[in-house]
DNA sequence: TTCACTACCTATTAATTGGTAGGGTCGTTG
DNA sequence: CAACGACCCTACCAATTAATAGGTAGTGAA
């Protein structure tokens, strides 16, 4: 069964989140896992498979997650509410978005890890410009710029703010924040 | 002569920028500073210690960085686009702000050596905040909440646009999306 | 029954990590 | 001159890392 290489990646996954990929060790995912480090390299040969299958899993399932949203019947600006609720829901579980998680120990990572993840910004990014698309027609959004400038910036912000609101401020500053950003889009 | 050990804590501080904090290892350093790994320990002799430090010199640098542009004759929106400037020059040497390139690993880091990183964030917050005060009442600046939610958002969003934009977009991205938020917050 | 395969195990490897012990070589100071 | 401390060295250590080798169950098909 495929039963425990869901598990491994869950684990891995989750791992990645809170701690950070230098923690996400074979011996970290064993102990959680409960089967022995040498069987993970059953599933996974290498670290590099591993790193791949899960950044891949992740553009898949935030993707969808962001597409529900981005479809949704709400007006643009409350849109942009909700996707920062997600990346607000992971700093509430201290968790922070791969994005952030990965990135800093980018040099670390194989090229066709690199690769991923920056398909995974672009096609992230190109979700949420379809709010931004539809805020300029509704009349509910003004910004400079073209639509994808406007997404990259928003989904940067978001970024950004997870990482620096999960050292300082926390939920609260993460709120007041996001609102300032928001309102400043809002027309 | 304390020469070695200011060697030391450059030669740390640009590893931390460019590769993380994980590639920050005694080894990288001795190769780097040309002493045994183990002389090293003579001059810092926990890697907390040398962690410690860094911060607190980063904190005082970059503060005085920013006091600068924040001192200076220009509108506030102007004033904006120089300390996003200070980010994007990062960006170009490949190098990550402190902020963004520790966060990740924030959980191995002592506490102490997180109390100084919060303490950072909270330093440079007060001081961009200086300059949305500035925009506030010189009327170049409209935002919602209070000064310090906009300077709290605005250094955010720099941390995370350097992080994405290092990975997605480059330098050129960089400023079209800071131009999108400068923008926003502009009357 | 035999063969191949999946899944897991124990045991081990080489490399790297932060850190320690102890011994030299200087220049300074009493 | 003798003592001391700053500085750097060689030579280790235990722990942890990813990865490999080889063996052992169980399962399902020919």
């Amino acid at each position: 069964m495929n039963d425990t290489r869901i598990k491994i990646l869950d684990i891995a996954k989750d791992l990645i989140h809170r701690v950070g990929i230098n923690a996400m060790s074979y011996q970290h995912i064993s102990d959680a896992v409960g089967i022995r480090k040498a069987s993970i390299h059953h599933h996974f040969p290498k670290k590099e498979n591993l790193i791949e299958e899960l950044l891949k899993q992740c553009q898949v399932s935030y993707g969808n997650n962001y597409q529900h949203i981005v479809e949704g019947p709400e007006l643009a600006p409350q849109k942009l509410r909700q996707l920062a609720g997600v990346f607000k829901d992971g700093l509430q579980k201290e968790q922070l978005c791969l994005v952030g998680a990965i990135s800093t120990d980018l040099n670390t990572l194989q090229s066709s890890s690199c690769s991923i993840l920056e398909e995974t910004i672009q096609n992230t990014v190109d979700i949420f410009a379809v709010t931004f698309k539809q805020g300029q027609e509704e009349g509910s959004l003004s910004f400079t710029g073209t639509v994808e400038e406007s997404a990259y910036a928003f989904f940067s912000f978001l970024v950004g703010m997870q990482i620096v609101a999960r050292v300082n401020g926390g939920v609260k500053a993460f709120q007041h924040a996001t609102e300032v950003i928001i309102s400043g889009l809002e027309k």
